[in-house]
DNA sequence: CCTGCCATCCCACATTGATGTTAGGCGGGC
DNA sequence: GCCCGCCTAACATCAATGTGGGATGGCAGG
């Protein structure tokens, strides 16, 4: 044995539809101690096949692939090897790729562009915990939390419903959960007949005409 | 001058209680060619109160302030000074917490176990467009996707409902609509007691004893 | 052929819901 | 003091819904 010091290679495999490329990242891999490639495909399925016996540390998934698209590879890839980190390489950074790839699965996001140092340096990352992304693409993930964040911000409840007193938009709360009106009364300790005086406000006010409109407007759709 | 050669460093903000880590931040800051610390606060509001007269190119900010919380206070700041960015420092590394920032308006977010050369460097990756983070708070973010994705792909509702036939499902998303019998009747060319039957099928089948319940399980809650 | 499931329809009856009208008590503001 | 909004409540009436019976024809499988 040369070098007893490097414990164990770290295992990748790629996916890759361009020779050119594929070779390149292969002898890139090959050629950094502590790093072995052990496989790579040309497509999604002979990936899909081969890499749950093969068990890699990481795979390499360019997002472009034809046939079956980087994303759906993924997807199926977690499901049959959900352990196997993948690290998605793509020349797009653009959002709807990288939250589908996310949302896929994958736990990485790179740029093709990214400088080889720092590639071997996200995989490495990637298998001790990380998930590394480009800047760019980070700064697009955290931009999508604030979008995401104005939308579960406004549970989209019609805005009529803040105009409803305290003691209405309680009504209105038992009514959308689907109590009788005797129930709601006994939640409340008011009457029977306060309750119904208090639906014929909350309609008036709201523009509907049946507990199921409400109940709409009130969960917002 | 001294040095033309640092074109304008990178000034920045600071907001953190402990005046120790404080000192020892601005210190750090103050110390660093091509850093300067513009300025230094205790706690929320006299951040709010200075940091739009200032603007600094990074705010860097604790997440535990007593009084007004971190995540406060970066949500305030943003709608006073959108485009300053907030990289928060915190030692938890909980998700809630991470979340919370990051809908907030938060642009990075770093341990404070960090090391120095590396805050530096996420100073200024901020500044350049990127948006630092740990590697643990990466690997959560991108886990947050993925646990979405599980959500969003499943409209949560009752499973009962699939159990359905196509005509009851059909009945029932009208009724969910809040159409009375007569409309449903109507829209899909059949008798009004025939809808009267599927309604009641539909309540066996669901469980429930009225239209909001069935509703609130079509919807999902 | 018989059985089961689906879609369609009808009758009857009790309950609940939707809507109109009216009204007393209470706390604020003018 | 008077008026207004909110919480409370009662009576009346009709429409809509919930629930219990059956019934017919079609179509797929055994």
């Amino acid at each position: 044995m040369k070098k007893p010091k490097v414990a164990k290679a770290i295992t990748v495999s790629l996916v890759e539809d361009d020779p050119g490329v594929r070779a390149n990242l292969a002898s890139l891999i090959d050629g950094t101690p502590g790093f072995k490639c052990q496989a790579a495909y040309p497509d999604g399925p002979s990936a899909l096949k081969d890499i749950p016996g093969n068990r890699p540390d990481v795979v390499l998934m360019d997002i472009n692939l034809p046939g079956m698209l980087g994303t759906e590879c993924v997807r199926r890839l977690k499901t049959i090897a959900p352990d196997v980190p993948v690290l998605m390489l793509t020349v797009y950074d653009d959002s709807e790729q990288i939250f589908k790839s996310l949302m896929a699965g994958a736990t990485g996001y790179l740029l093709k562009r990214t400088p080889k140092d720092k590639l071997l340096e996200a995989i490495r990352e990637i298998t001790s915990g990380g998930a590394p992304m480009s800047r760019q693409i980070a700064r697009r993930v955290v931009q999508y939390f604030q979008d995401v964040s104005q939308i579960a911000a406004t549970p989209q409840r019609a805005p009529e419903v803040e105009t409803l007193t305290e003691r209405e938009q309680q009504v209105l709360a038992l009514l959308a959960k689907g109590h009788a009106y005797k129930e709601i009364a006994d939640l409340l300790n008011i009457g029977f007949e306060t309750v119904r005086t208090y639906v014929r406000t909350i309609y008036d006010k709201l523009h509907v005409h049946s507990r199921t409109e409400a109940t709409l407007k009130y969960l917002g759709r």
